[in-house]
Parts: C-alpha cells; sequence; structure tokens
DNA sequence: AATTAATAGTTAATATAATTAACTATTAAT
DNA sequence: ATTAATAGTTAATTATATTAACTATTAATT
C-alpha cells in the first residue's frame, strides 16, 4: 500500500523504477524541448516550433479550427499563435473560397526557409537522444511506449493541459 | 535535412517513429497525470499530489526552500501550496529552531490519512501503464530511458517550466 | 425564400496565475 | 557593531488564460 513511499525511503535505485512515470515523462520532455529551444535560439520566432511543423505539413490546407484540435488549444489561442507568426511575415492567412469561414494557414516564402532549419533541430534531437542504443533496443522502446499509451489511454482519465515556458535567469 | 517533414508526409507508421520525442513524452505525462487525477477526484485535495508524498518522504524536516528546489518553483509559488495545504488542515508549519528562518513542513493527521490513497494512485497507474509487459521488457525500457536522460542531459539546453492543468469541460 | 441555428474566426472583458519587488525575521560575515 | 545574506511572506505588477460578445458566413428548419 505504501510501496512507492517505502522504496523512495529505503534505496535510491529502485526509487526511480517506481516513481511517479509521468514524472520522469515530464522531465525528459521538459529536458527536450529545452535541448531544441537551445539550438534554435538565434532565430526571429522562439516559439510554437512544433505549430510551425504542423502548418507546413497542412501544405497551405490546414485552418485554425483544425490547428486548435492537434494543439489541444482553444480557437483563441491559435488566433494568438498565428498573429505572432503572421506580425513577423513568416506565414499568411487565406480565406477559403469553399467555406469562406474557414482561413487557411500557409508558410511564406520567408517562413518556408524556416522549416529545413526547425526540422533538423528536432531530427537532431531525437538522434542524439538515441546515440549509443542498438536497433533493437530502440524499436523495443518504442514496442514498451505504444503498450503504456494504449494502457493508460484504456482507464478513465481527466483532461490535462500541458504547457511549456523558458525560464528567464536573472 | 527535411526527414521529419518528408517522412511526416509519407507514412503515417514511420511518423510516429520519428515525431518528436518530447511531444510523445509530454502526451504521456499528460494522459499519466489524467488518470491520476481521475483516481483521486474524491479527494478534498485536488492538487499537487505529488508535493504531498515530497513532505511525507521529508519526514517533517523538509523546508519550504527544498521544495522549491525538488519541485522546480521559485519561493513565492510554494507558499501558495503550502497555504493551499494548510488552510485545509492537511500540513503543518514550525519553525526550527536551529535556524529560527527555517520553516519544517510536516503532514498533520489528517494529511498524513491522505497518503496511502495518494501513493496507491500511483502505484496502480505505474502498475496498469506496464500490464502485459515482460520483466526484460520493462528492464530494457528503463534503461533506454537511462540512457535517453543521460544523452539528453549532456546537450546544451535551455530551463523549461511545465506546467500541468485539469481541463474543465463545458 | 425567410428565419433560425450553427460554425470559424476575431476582439474585448474578465479572471487567474506568474513574476517581481518590497518587506520581516533571523543568521552569517566583515 | 554593522552589513550582507537567507527563508519566508505579502503586495504590486505583469502576463496569461478564459469567457463572453461579436462578425461573417454557411447549414438547417419550416
Amino acid at each position: 500500500m505504501f510501496k512507492l513511499v517505502k522504496v523512495l525511503m529505503m534505496d535510491k535505485k529502485i526509487l526511480c523504477k517506481y516513481e511517479s512515470l509521468g514524472k520522469e515523462w515530464a522531465h525528459l520532455s521538459r529536458l527536450y524541448y529545452g535541448v531544441v529551444t537551445n539550438k534554435l535560439s538565434g532565430l526571429e520566432i522562439e516559439r510554437y516550433f512544433y505549430t510551425l511543423i504542423l502548418i507546413k505539413e497542412g501544405e497551405g490546407k490546414i485552418t485554425q479550427k483544425e490547428l486548435s484540435a492537434k494543439i489541444c488549444s482553444d480557437k483563441v489561442f491559435i488566433v494568438k499563435i498565428i498573429d505572432y507568426f503572421s506580425q513577423k511575415g513568416i506565414i499568411k492567412r487565406q480565406v477559403n473560397e469553399k467555406d469562406r469561414r474557414e482561413h487557411f494557414i500557409s508558410l511564406t516564402k520567408k517562413g518556408e526557409k524556416l522549416i529545413p532549419t526547425i526540422a533538423q533541430a528536432f531530427n537532431e534531437t531525437n538522434d542524439a537522444a538515441f546515440k549509443g542504443l542498438k536497433k533493437e533496443e530502440q524499436d523495443l522502446y518504442f514496442k514498451v511506449i505504444a503498450v503504456m499509451k494504449t494502457n493508460l489511454m484504456s482507464l478513465p482519465f481527466d483532461e490535462m493541459k500541458i504547457n511549456f515556458k523558458k525560464v528567464n535567469k536573472k
């Protein structure tokens, strides 16, 4: 019943194993985004990198509604992100003539130029994370992660929001 | 150079593999905390569960400064959490007589009663996540995660904050 | 065909949360 | 002794997120 606490109190090594998995994943993703943000720190934009990748994937046909679903945010927040990018001339809005309520979001030429850099930062970080691990180990890792995701998704859960923010040190 | 984007555009299955690892970890931890929060939704407290576990581990001798370091937050935020718990009579502050600037935080009897429930929620969620996976698979998973953490920590990174929040659906 | 309802996106108002600055009490350093 | 530093707190400021109200447009109802 007290397993988590007892293990934490008994032995540092086992602690890691039975400590909250969620905390470990949160720590890893924080680290990951810290690395990516650091790699991209020279760019004119300093946030919402992944959203730009989604816009690239959208091939000129993604709407704000769709983006909203993909990044699990509400439409007001999307407007802010879109404003942030379009002020810098990185993306543009275009009314969908088939349904004039919708706006297609696409990259400008200036925006397109950023994509290779951003994609490379993600790729390099992925590759760096897997460094020193054999192909079979990597494959098994993905298998385990997939099983865990399925397992957790089969349980009842409350919807959570997650949010990353760069710490500005003084 | 365009690997991430190209793969994303080519084939859905491979996409998962080379998609941002950080995004996957963020998703998993969101799910995990969603499950834990759901399990604990009947309790008087509805946040900062892990902080309570840290206070339990502290065995009556943890200070706000130490908590602040463990959960990577500033001292003002800690005061808020401590206020939240002490208003409900779950924890108490005690001046350290060896250094009267410091306050030891400890659980009240009422607080102690919550710990088994909270620890169980974390344990159950851990166990559920690993369901159907062999011992060797679990061990390899931990090995891979440890290597990845070491790999990422060896790179330059910007400090990031992470933050979870329950979504209140309407 | 006219009215009503619904949707995508935007703007503005409000509420919430995070950050900073200023403060008290205490201890450490000069 | 005086000054500097630390742990914790409070209050003010700033930033962020949420809600509500709105426009333009399309879909549904009668």
